[in-house]
DNA sequence: TCCTAAAGTGCAAACGTTTGCGCTTGCGTT
DNA sequence: AACGCAAGCGCAAACGTTTGCACTTTAGGA
């Protein structure tokens, strides 16, 4: 083989195998906001991780709305490009997720989709890490505790939003509608949610932000008015350069390559026939305390 | 076609038409540094933005060093996985480009190429962006300015180090061996050189960091010694976070989107036929000044 | 009615592998 | 010396397209 420089062509040896080895990733949302925010990033790099280490090969595929993330990833499917794919937004409604269990193409979801269908995925436990961003803001003293979240048809906002809601009941806190904005998992939405927070008449001497994006536009809001300190803020996602702010970011810090890493085993494993059926990972999510709410509220 | 759910076979296609309609991107540099940085997701969305519009796929290949990129590179050319690759690390001195033209395949670095090969590259002016933010730095008065610069073998840090040279020639300032140092592209080198730089008995009152990952690191440093303000920053890529920090740094934008969509336009074209031989690409870059750099040293 | 051009139809070859089958060859055993 | 078995070799089929060719059909004009 080395005499001759031949090489076997992998076309060809796909098409006789009637499979790629090739994995595709779609990411869903719009591009800016996708790799702005170092979630994907470290997602791919689990990833890229377990696939190389399998032989498989990783086709990747930016979808800048749910629209496009359904025909792209149809279209690599039927027409035999990858192998199965990775989807990267658990929708509550999510049309896709029917054409790809009616047409049985093999995929993984990374974060969890509407209970009652049997699909495998990997999520981190978003009701506990809301719950624990609130609890702890609630230990600090808090009672007047506001939600930045993410887009509302997306499950991971769904399941925070849970934790803040069960946080704030078992403290016997009631719920304020006026305390629940979209920030739409940007800076910017973050920075105007919060904006419109500190203009309301009774504003609230907490935020819990659902990413740390959102965390870091709310910041710079309260610097702007000069309330840095005064209002506490939790992000989630542990982005390294939040531990840097003035003053640093407190977060929960989610295993985001462990999630990709178990979502590309678990679609490996079920493309070699070595697995069972659909299964459901969850890893845990860790609370980490730094200056940002690491005060208390005087009473 | 609809009425059989019929999807034709895109690899038949490829098979017969030789070709794959798919680009590899090469990420060479450990993982963990890749995507820290915001420069390579950034860099991916203006490669997928293109390809996307072009009917192009992207096969995504990480590679940990040199040889694995190499290697990688390669199998995915030889085995007509791929119709050309993007490779996103030109070296000095780079034995992988002298296989990819030996065996004729197409490809496009971002980052350019030692001058005399008939290589296609698209490039920001890295000796502009050198002395750009040194000059800056004269301008306020510096003239013991230090430099934290990236691995040796990459032109990137070749070309900014030659900029940084001429800018002190220019204002007839000498080089000092011992304020050259490398930062490896990472927060922790960058923290490391900075503490390496403070306790020099003469040290700098400026420094240069090639990347702003780098300046983040040189600043936790000069934090912890209760320099910062007394040092002044500039780094490069324009972070958006580090915009936040205190103090928020100066850095020079490189316009990594189009760095990123440049390349994939040429790497297209050149698959499609259009392109007549090599050709290169040279994006200006920005001077944005902050806090960091902003004030006169006092002679 | 006949001729010509245009349009449509069906068949075979090619792309570069993998796999199975039948055949030959070589070797060890009785 | 004859036999059985393993290994090796070459050939053909299959994977699902595209493309070219030969052929038939259709329509329009003389």
């Amino acid at each position: 083989m080395k005499e001759l420089n031949y090489h076997p062509n992998a076309i060809a040896r796909s098409l006789h195998a009637k499979a790629t080895r090739t994995v595709g990733l779609i990411i869903a949302r719009p591009a800016e906001q996708a790799f702005t925010n170092p979630f994907f990033p470290e997602l791919m790099r689990g990833i890229a991780h377990v696939l190389h280490a399998q032989g498989y090969d990783l086709m990747l595929t930016m979808a800048d709305s749910p629209q496009e993330e359904r025909s792209a990833s149809l279209k690599l499917l039927r027409q035999r490009r990858v192998d199965g794919i990775l989807l990267t937004s658990g929708r509550v409604k999510d049309k896709l997720i029917d054409d790809l269990l009616a047409e049985e193409h093999p995929f993984v979801l990374v974060g969890r989709s509407p209970d009652y269908r049997p699909v495998s995925w990997v999520n981190n436990d978003n009701v506990a890490v809301g719950a624990m961003a609130v609890e702890h803001l609630i230990s600090r003293g808090h009672r007047r505790i506001a939600l930045i979240n993410g887009p509302a048809d997306l499950m991971v906002t769904v399941d925070r939003r849970q934790g803040y809601l069960d946080a704030l009941q078992r403290a016997g806190l009631a719920y304020r509608a006026e305390y629940e904005l979209d920030g739409h998992f940007t800076k910017e939405g973050g920075y105007r949610a919060m904006l419109h927070l500190i203009n309301l008449p009774e504003s609230p001497t907490a935020v819990f932000c659902t990413d740390d994006a959102m965390a870091v536009g709310a910041l710079t809001a309260l610097r702007e008015r000069g309330l840095d300190g005064a209002v506490a803020l939790v992000g989630v996602n542990d982005d390294p350069l939040t531990a840097l702010l003035d003053p640093p970011l407190s977060t929960i810090r989610i295993p985001v390559f462990d999630l990709g890493a178990t979502a590309a085993y678990m679609l490996v494993d079920h493309l070699s026939g070595k697995a069972d059926g659909p299964r459901q990972v969850i890893l845990p999510s860790q609370l980490v305390v730094r200056a940002s709410s690491n005060w208390v509220f005087p009473v």
